[in-house]
DNA sequence: ATGCCAATTCTCAATTGA
């Protein structure tokens, strides 16, 4: 089962790109973040056709998560949560989960997160990204008691070590980077997480975003903060981890490009 | 220190992102 997390920047600005990835990749699950539409406006129809079921948690404008299961696999019935616990007046669409199954794969609990970026540090949103995270932490906890593997993927907005930035220092009173942003994502990690990528690959220089501005692309001034978690359970079953890097470099990109891991059948 | 770019919105300017 192959499972892959995308921050797309916009759903429909970047519809041709997902459908051609689908198309080429087929992907088993993805996780989709920054959407910036409502749930009526997804274009459930077109990704369908592509052979997918689709989950979406949507708002205008802003956020916004979606799962994308490709048959033969599914959704388990009543599994999908939409929305992370322990806040029931947070009303930022940045959460969704849900049980994936198949005849022939055992089933795995996989989440799509958009963490909040932080920034600026000195207004609320930092404490509002720090208390997210540990909601995160709590309820990644909770999900380990049933023992089913589980995913954690999404665009955490944490560039967990220096050699996860090109240039670090350019980041360093950033939320992003801040030590307690770090602190928050290795207390996730200590609940007995593994970050899949960093553990099938421990060269420098994997990036998941390089910036619009400034010619970031150009000059591979990247960051890694596109990540997927992995359970005791779904670790042991981990075979690879890559990062589709090629896609930055396609006219119209997102600012994000996907990341894979291969899970065994069970 | 700031803008650099991209996307969205009751758009032609402001807000958000990272």
């Amino acid at each position: 089962m192959r499972i892959t997390t995308w921050n797309v920047n916009s759903i429909k600005q970047r519809l041709p790109h997902l459908l051609a990835f689908l198309d080429e990749a087929r992907p088993d699950v993805v996780c989709l973040q920054e959407l910036k539409c409502q749930d009526e406006a997804f274009p459930r129809a077109e990704i369908e056709n592509a052979g997918y079921a689709v989950e979406a948690l949507g708002q205008k404008a802003y956020n916004g998560v979606a799962l994308l299961v490709r048959k033969p696999l599914a959704i388990a019935p009543d599994s999908v949560r939409r929305g992370l616990p322990g806040d029931p007046a947070d009303e930022q669409a940045r959460y969704i989960e849900a049980l994936i199954s198949g005849e022939t794969e055992q089933p795995v609990r996989v989440a799509s997160i958009y963490l909040p970026n932080g920034n600026p540090v000195d207004s609320p949103k930092y404490p509002y990204k720090l208390a997210f995270m540990e909601r995160l932490r709590l309820h990644a906890r909770a999900l380990m008691e049933d023992e089913i593997p589980v995913v954690l993927a999404g665009d955490y907005n944490v560039i967990p070590e220096p050699a996860d930035a090109a240039d670090p220092e350019a980041w360093r009173s950033d939320a992003l980077f801040l030590p307690a942003s770090r602190a928050a994502f290795r207390a996730i990690l200590a609940e007995g997480y593994t970050d899949g990528l960093r553990a099938c690959d421990p060269r420098d220089g994997l990036y998941t975003f390089w910036d619009y501005q400034a010619g970031s692309w150009q000059r591979n001034f990247g960051i890694r903060i596109d990540h997927l978690l992995l359970s005791p359970q779904a670790c042991d079953r981990l075979v690879s981890a890559s990062v589709q890097k090629h896609l930055r470099g396609l006219d119209k990109p997102s600012d994000h490009v996907p990341v894979t891991v291969e899970l065994s059948a069970g």
